[in-house]
DNA sequence: TACAACTCGATTGTGCACAATTGAATTGGC
DNA sequence: GCCAATTCAATTGTGCACAATCGAGTTGTA
């Protein structure tokens, strides 16, 4: 196997996946309004009710550069309000407006679908989860030790 | 298990495993000036030596409005020339400079490193492959159902 | 041969991602 | 209490990704 043919790299079968699954999100996600990455935003403040733009970088692993623009664009839509933290003037608290808390509603068929989609099993999915998890902490590790 | 926790979605593994590898990619590849989207054009050339605007765009799933910039990027680095076909006036063709030619030498190195990073074995990351193409066919073909 | 349909690359506009920098606010050491 | 170090969000700049559109060029068909 020569190790630079691209369809040998498993990286590149990654690479790939995630921009395919991007597609399916962004067909699925066109009714709410919504980007991929600003849904998973949204998943974290239904889960949370009202997070930090800190923690929220924690969460889904990405740096205010990223995530500044994005809430604006959803405070702009009218599903989150920003303001900040009365006890950390440094931190911005974010929160979902009565419109951000109705749209989880509708959100809700959403992992079916995109499960049926992806033609595979829940034990399946849930062996990729693990598989990908390990991955993802390998990689972090080493890029960390560099 | 609640179906809109963002731990819970292998979609979200997938998204992170992607970019976690594209940040170990990042740091390997700063040495030979390229971005991991560059290195895959560059893989493709290495392979094939000449290639067409419209196959890369076959080969990697990238469109025109992402190979256009990223190619005058890579001519404006001295490593690609970008040519009409004559047979054809209507296609491009990309090819290799000799610096091009030359930089696959210092590639060769890569893929062993990020297995390393990877902390996977070449069977796991066979088998990870392998359910990733399954994957990404699957969610193809539902996208171009719709 | 004429002309409609198609192919192909480029451009434009929007949004994500990250590095580096800035500036405000807080905290810890003294 | 004061000042240096730290924390945090925002901004700027570069590059990737895709949708939509355009125009040049080619092909099929009447």
């Amino acid at each position: 196997m020569d190790t630079l043919r691209l369809d040998d790299q498993a990286c590149f079968a990654v690479h790939a996946a995630s921009r395919a699954l991007d597609a399916v999100y962004r067909r699925e996600l066109a009714a709410l309004g919504l980007t991929y990455p600003q849904y998973l935003v949204m998943l974290v403040l239904w889960e949370r009710g009202q997070v930090s733009v800190k923690d929220l970088g924690v969460a889904l692993r990405l740096d205010s550069g990223t995530l500044s623009p994005l809430l604006k664009r959803l405070e702009a839509a009218g599903l989150v309000r920003r303001e900040r933290d009365p006890g950390d003037e440094r931190s911005v608290l974010v929160r979902l407006t009565p419109e951000g808390t109705l749209l989880r509603a509708r959100a809700e068929p959403l992992p079916r679908r995109i499960m049926e989609a992806s033609g595979m099993g829940p034990d399946e999915l849930a062996d990729l989860h693990r598989t990908l998890s390990r991955l993802t902490r390998s990689l972090t590790e080493s890029a960390a030790r560099a």
